[in-house]
DNA sequence: AATAGATCGTCACAATTGCAACTAAATTGA
DNA sequence: TCAATTTAGTTGCAATTGTGACGATCTATT
């Protein structure tokens, strides 16, 4: 009598990185974009778009999407929307007319800042759960990431 | 003269807990997925299917779907798709007939068995990136997220 | 200059995803 | 018992996303 009983899953996903990140990455961006889009009615890459806005000031849309990560046609769109709303607007470039560079309007830039208190409070609602133990090793465990990214 | 060139922005994207997490998961994830794509084409649903019923034997759609966190109708989809490759089958249950138990077939075990290799080399991969010290509070940054989740 | 190639942003179209309605079957409870 | 509600899974349709081609402009090479 044998290994019948003793049977390993080749994989148990609960202990797979990938699928363990991925799992907390998308609770957490679910959660934190219930708050912009119910507050302001923002799509995440129009959040995106306008958080690395708020953050740089004057960008490409070439630029936005390399900074975070999303396709061209995405931020072309976020763009657009955001325009429409008149929280962001171009300037053409006189040096190189194919490029435009985006800002943030006034009003623009009072959601900006509201929103980042929201995220701050967000960010530190979250790591209170973590408590300073949980705080430290995720921050270390996510620079240790990053490093093997770059 | 004060604060024309100390202004800070209300949000540093790098530091933001969810952006970097997002981030991070998001290039994990592609790497990885990249290998099942290329070697048995298969898509992100796909493969979550296919790894939840690898380890779990014989469940529901709906229980895939829980357990994954994917929308029924991805699971559905997902099913059909690896049912049209003949690596998943389904089996009426008996007692309640709205229910199908699926289970993969011989063939989609192997494939299985196959990518679980695949995941654990990658996953050790990016192990020996982090370091041992990297790889523990990656893992302890992670269960306290989860944790909190709970 | 002039041509070739690269880059910026947009648009049309295709693929993917999500939502809501649906069929079929089980459960509840009056 | 049988109508009302709930559950499992699928499907049609709408919204979102990605792909490829495009016009406009800039850069490099000759």
């Amino acid at each position: 009598m044998a290994n019948e009983t003793t049977e390993k899953p080749p994989l148990i996903l609960e202990n797979f990185l990938p699928y363990r990140l991925n799992k907390a990455a998308e609770a957490i961006s679910q959660r934190f974009a219930s708050l912009y889009r119910e507050q302001y009615g923002l799509t995440r890459p129009e959040w995106r778009t306008l958080a690395t806005l708020g953050q740089f000031g004057v960008l490409t849309a070439t630029a936005i999407g390399a900074h975070s990560s999303m396709h061209k046609t995405k931020v072309s769109r976020a763009v657009f929307a955001l325009e429409q709303r008149y929280w962001l607007r171009r300037k053409r470039d006189e040096a190189d007319r194919r490029i435009e560079n985006l800002e943030l309007t006034p009003a623009g830039r009072k959601v900006y800042a509201d929103l980042a208190k929201v995220a701050h409070a967000f960010e530190a609602e979250l790591l209170s759960n973590l408590g300073p133990r949980g705080e430290k090793e995720l921050k270390a465990g996510l620079a240790a990431l990053e490093a093997y990214f770059r």
